[in-house]
DNA sequence: GGAGTTTTTGACAGAGCAGCCAAGAACTGC
DNA sequence: GCAGTTCTTGGCTGCTCTGTCAAAAACTCC
């Protein structure tokens, strides 16, 4: 019927979000693009319609990636265990790669000029919450997590302190720093 | 002896970190300098060397400016109602502009392709953290605030909560949310 | 193998940007 | 009022970026 496209679309968009992630949106052009996903310019506008409606695809699909990752954490582990593997995750990969969280990192960028995007990224906060809320749900069941405060501002008590540390990793803080954070911020959520 | 300048160099730096702190570095333009600051491109390479070198002398500004905000947390509460207010402060002042904060802003972007720019902002957070460990070591003595945890540590927990806060004010989190996990972070301090 | 459809390819136009520079303007000390 | 110095002014150069387009290529159905 028609010529076949020699690329994969879902390859590409995990392409463009990488680039995205590492370069944040201003700073990655169309030629980046181009690059990383394989294709050239043309076929990438053609594909996609541009470099926005591509970072929109990057957006929806690294929220995504977070819900599965944060559904993903080991239920053999206790809750509090479980929470303090996904920050010591996130934080360690930062110090690795300086990246930090593309959602993270798009309301940064994005929240005064671009609202729209901004207000995109912000779902990806939505699976890490719920992740989080669930965790800490599931510890006060067993009276291990403190019963004093819901489990959702508890769950938003410890984004905020994690975001935190995402930025301090990429600022380059020692690694016993966070861990050192990392424990204090779980031991808070005690009962 | 020469032509005198017809603007004020510090008058013109803050203008500058007003600018670079609304749209970020790279989205600034070099225009975007020459009518925030009101002066020509031409002066503005003349006085300064270009747009590197005067986002260096912003970060010092904000540095500087954030040091003596930071000192200026009233002596006359206690220690937990100053830290309670300092992040208030911020919180406040990011849920109305969203623009956060300017060395959070410039290590989320810079971190990756221009470290030492990173870096030098990174400078910006000592100011901020060693108010925090002097009002934690006042609350200490007085026996209102925790004794389990080092100061330095207290202060860096807090630091992390603190920039998490201003991503969620930035990403538009309502109001109550942020302020209840104030209360929280600065709850968790107490002995 | 021909018609029809979609993709690829390479190039082009238009805009914005950083950095530089030469000529003129403003001021001081003598 | 003249010499010397520094700042201002406006424009210029070269680069990069986004978005578009026409022609060629690849494939399927008939």
């Amino acid at each position: 019927m028609a010529r076949p496209r020699k690329f994969d679309t879902e390859a590409a968009i995990d392409a463009a979000m990488n680039t995205f992630w590492t370069k944040g949106y201003t700073a990655t052009s169309t030629d980046d693009l181009a690059e990383s996903t394989g294709m050239l310019r043309g076929s990438l506008y053609n594909a996609f319609g541009g470099k926005r409606q591509l970072f929109e695809l990057a957006l929806r699909r690294y929220r995504e990636q977070g819900a599965a990752g944060a559904n993903a954490m080991a239920d053999d582990q206790p809750p509090l265990e479980r929470i303090r593997r996904l920050l010591r995750a996130g934080v360690d990969r930062t110090t690795a790669d300086h990246r930090g969280c593309l959602a993270v990192n798009t309301v940064t960028e994005l929240a005064g000029p671009e609202p729209e995007l901004a207000h995109l990224a912000r779902q990806a906060f939505i699976p890490l919450e719920s992740a989080l809320a669930t965790a800490v749900e599931a510890g006060r069941v067993r009276g291990e997590i403190r019963a004093d405060r819901t489990p959702q501002q508890l769950a938003r008590q410890v984004m905020a302190a994690f975001h935190g540390l995402l930025l301090q990793a990429k600022a380059g803080f020692e690694p016993e720093s966070l861990h050192a954070t990392i424990d204090a911020v779980v031991d808070d959520l005690r009962a």
